[in-house]
Formats: C-alpha cells, sequence, structure tokens
DNA sequence: AAATTGATTAGAACGCGTTATAAAGAATTC
DNA sequence: GAATTCTTTATAACGCGTTCTAATCAATTT
C-alpha cells in the first residue's frame, strides 16, 4: 500500500516537499500539447505524427507526455471536443433566423453531413481512430457535454412534430435521424468511390421521411 | 529498367528456371493464412495478433507472409469477404418465404443490424480498421462482388414500392436505407453505453419512413 | 548434371508506442 | 541551508510492423 502524504487527516497542514501539479496546470500543459496535436495530425495524420515527434514540438520529452496523457490515443480524445465544438457552434448559426423547424431541420443536417465531408480527416480522427485495438472503444465519445450537443436534432424534431406528438416517437425519430446522419456521412467519407445520388439528396429524403412529409 | 523474362514476346517459351506461383496457389495461401487470421483476431483482436505470431502459426516466416500481403491491412482487409458473406448468407436466409417485401425488409434489416450486435468484433473489423492511417481508405470494401449483395435490401424496397415508382425514387431510398441500417449499427456498437430505444425500434422506424407507411 | 529462376528462410535493422529506472531540476517546509 | 517531495530528463529496453540483404531451398530448362 502506498501512502499519499497530501491526503492526510484533517486536509490543513501542507505537505513538506514540492507541491504536486495543479489541475490548472495539468489543464494548461494538456491544452498546450492537444493543440499541437490538432495541427500535426491535421496535417500529417494520427499515424504518422509519432510521440517522440509531437513531444519536441510540443516542447518537452516523450516522458512528459506520459506525464499528462496516458498514451497517445488519450491525446486523439482530446481532440474530439475541439472538433465536435467547432462543428456544433457552425451548426448553431445555420440554424439560428430560421422559423420554420422543418426547414431548420434540413439545414442543419445538410451542415452536419457537409461539415464531415469537408473535413474528412476530422471523421477519421472522431469516427474510425478507436477500432483495431478494441478496447476503450465502447468510451467513443462519451462525453455527456458533447454527446447532449446532438440535441440540436432532437428538440428541432420536437418542434417540427408540434406537441400532440408522443415523447417516445420523438425520442425514436430523433435517434433515427442522427444514426442517419452518421451513417450517410461514414457512406459518403469512407466509401468515396461509390456513385452514391449525393449529400443532398439523401439528407432530403431522410429528412422528409422522420417529419412524415 | 528491370526485364521481365517471363514476359518474352509471343509468350509461347517456357521461362528457364522455376516458374513463378500460379494463381491458385497463391490463392490457396492467402486463404490458409486468412483463416488462421480470422481465428486469431476474433479471438484476440486485431492489433494484439502480431505478423510474427500470425506467422509462426500459419507454419511460415513472417517474411513469407509479405509475399502473399502487402501489409497487415492487407490480410484484414481479405477477411471481410468472409464476414459480410456470412452476414448475407444468413440475411438470405431470414427473407426466404416472406411474400410480403414489406415483412421481408423489415426482417431484413434487423438481421443486418443485430448481426453486428452479436458480431461487435467483426463490426470493428470491418468498419472502424481502416482511419488513422489515412490512407486506402477511400477503398473501403471497394470490392464490387461485395458491395451488390447489399442490392438486397434495394430490390425489396423496389418490389415493396410496386411498379409505379419512380427508379431514382427507388435509388434514393435503398441509399438512405442502408445508410441509415449502418448508422444504426455504428451507433449501437460504438456508443453502447448510450441509453437507446433499442434495435428494433429504431429499424422498425427506420423501415416504416423509408416505405412510407 | 548444370544452370537458372523464383520461393523461402534467417537475421539484422529502423522507427514506432510504451515501460522502467536512475539521475537531475524545481518548489516547498523545516 | 537542509530535507523533502514532485517533475522532468536521459537512457535503455521490449515487441511491434516493415524493409533489407544474403543464404538456402525447390522447380524448371538446357
Amino acid at each position: 500500500m502506498k501512502r499519499t502524504p497530501k491526503a492526510k487527516a484533517g486536509g490543513a497542514g501542507r505537505a513538506r516537499g514540492r507541491p504536486a501539479l495543479t489541475a490548472g496546470q495539468v489543464a494548461d500543459m494538456r491544452a498546450h500539447v492537444a493543440s499541437r496535436a490538432l495541427e500535426l495530425f491535421r496535417a500529417e495524420g494520427y499515424a504518422s505524427v509519432s510521440i517522440r515527434r509531437l513531444a519536441s514540438e510540443a516542447g518537452c520529452t516523450p516522458m512528459t507526455l506520459y506525464q499528462y496523457f496516458e498514451n497517445k490515443f488519450d491525446i486523439l480524445r482530446m481532440l474530439w471536443a475541439d472538433v465536435l465544438g467547432d462543428l456544433f457552434d457552425r451548426l448553431d448559426e445555420v440554424g439560428v433566423g430560421e422559423p420554420d423547424p422543418a426547414v431548420r431541420l434540413g439545414a442543419l443536417a445538410e451542415g452536419y453531413v457537409e461539415y464531415w465531408l469537408e473535413h474528412r480527416e476530422d471523421y477519421f480522427l472522431v469516427f474510425m481512430s478507436g477500432g483495431v485495438s478494441q478496447d476503450d472503444v465502447s468510451l467513443f465519445m462519451g462525453d455527456a457535454a458533447l454527446l447532449a450537443r446532438f440535441d440540436v436534432f432532437r428538440s428541432c424534431i420536437a418542434e417540427a412534430l408540434g406537441a400532440r406528438a408522443r415523447p417516445e416517437d420523438v425520442r425514436v425519430k430523433s435517434e433515427v435521424f442522427v444514426c442517419g446522419l452518421n451513417g450517410i456521412a461514414q457512406g459518403l467519407v469512407t466509401l468515396s468511390g461509390y456513385p452514391w445520388a449525393g449529400p443532398r439528396p439523401l439528407v432530403r429524403e431522410l429528412t422528409a421521411r422522420i417529419l412524415g412529409r
């Protein structure tokens, strides 16, 4: 059993030696590394950027990276927040000023799919970097705060269906809608050689069917 | 410029030394290796099985593997055919004996999603092993013969919609349907912690909307 | 049998992610 | 300043995918 001197009973007395890293210090360093990592991963791909290289670009030793990140994949995970944040920030702008929820839903959906088509590398970063390992994959995008941003689609569908819609219907429709969008993005991005009808027709069809038009 | 003695003008005269491997020999060896690889990958995961290990299990040297496969990922790609073949063979059995195309479509769709839920490792194998590298990803499932098997959904939808349906509508609906199924599978498999409504409600909703019921 | 050509093997090597260990540096209390 | 505690560095090591080279083996023609 290792003793943790910091956690002495009472907690009033200061520890003796150098204090451990502040949560803020850790966050700053992680952000700093993630920033450099995002540039490098986007430019050269996740697999092509080595830990040793990233460390030297970030101005530290490989070993130091392992102080702040569990492993290389852990660095990648930090970037999901940035990418998804960027995506949904754009979608928020798309949706504003459109009173008709059905029209707004269509615009959001198109924006969502087209974002991934315009940022294919980011799609791979977010949706296709977990496989192979078979571990920690069920945690995919497991951050609740990130997940919550998908609610724009849900609330839009709820509004379009009106107050008379049953909540369970709204739920199922929302999940099918988001899954459908992800499936369309997956198809167009990963199977780019296939002669798809195109993003707009597919998204329009999905939106129209979900809303029952 | 290297000369290829085999391709001498005319092609009638035999080459002098040991003949190159027959297409059949290559196919046999690839099949043999792929068979062992499928077992190992399923049991221990793609990343955990090393080339050195696979070679020794297959009864050859690592170097020999590189004679028959371009790289480790190339071995994985051979397995997609097996997995997808297995999946669609089962679906064929599901669909038989059901005259109503709408009901048949629903059964096929449920079978499709549930197959991936029951074979999560295979889902990762097929859909999530390409990322990271950012190369050879656009070739994903690029085999035309494999891709053609997705036509079961298309023909089922065409039959359900009847002869009066416009071909373009059938095309768009089929693509949205398949994408929707893949999206549902992706969501349920990779985000297993999320409280989804479940595979059946989602698939039913998608099927009903696509068919316009 | 000799020569030739390709398949296979053996072994070293590279950079990779990751782990381990010991030394050096920094920040705090006594 | 001394002691202490944590961070960072330096360095070696492991197995990995992959490449390279030289040697050996196998199958064919002359």
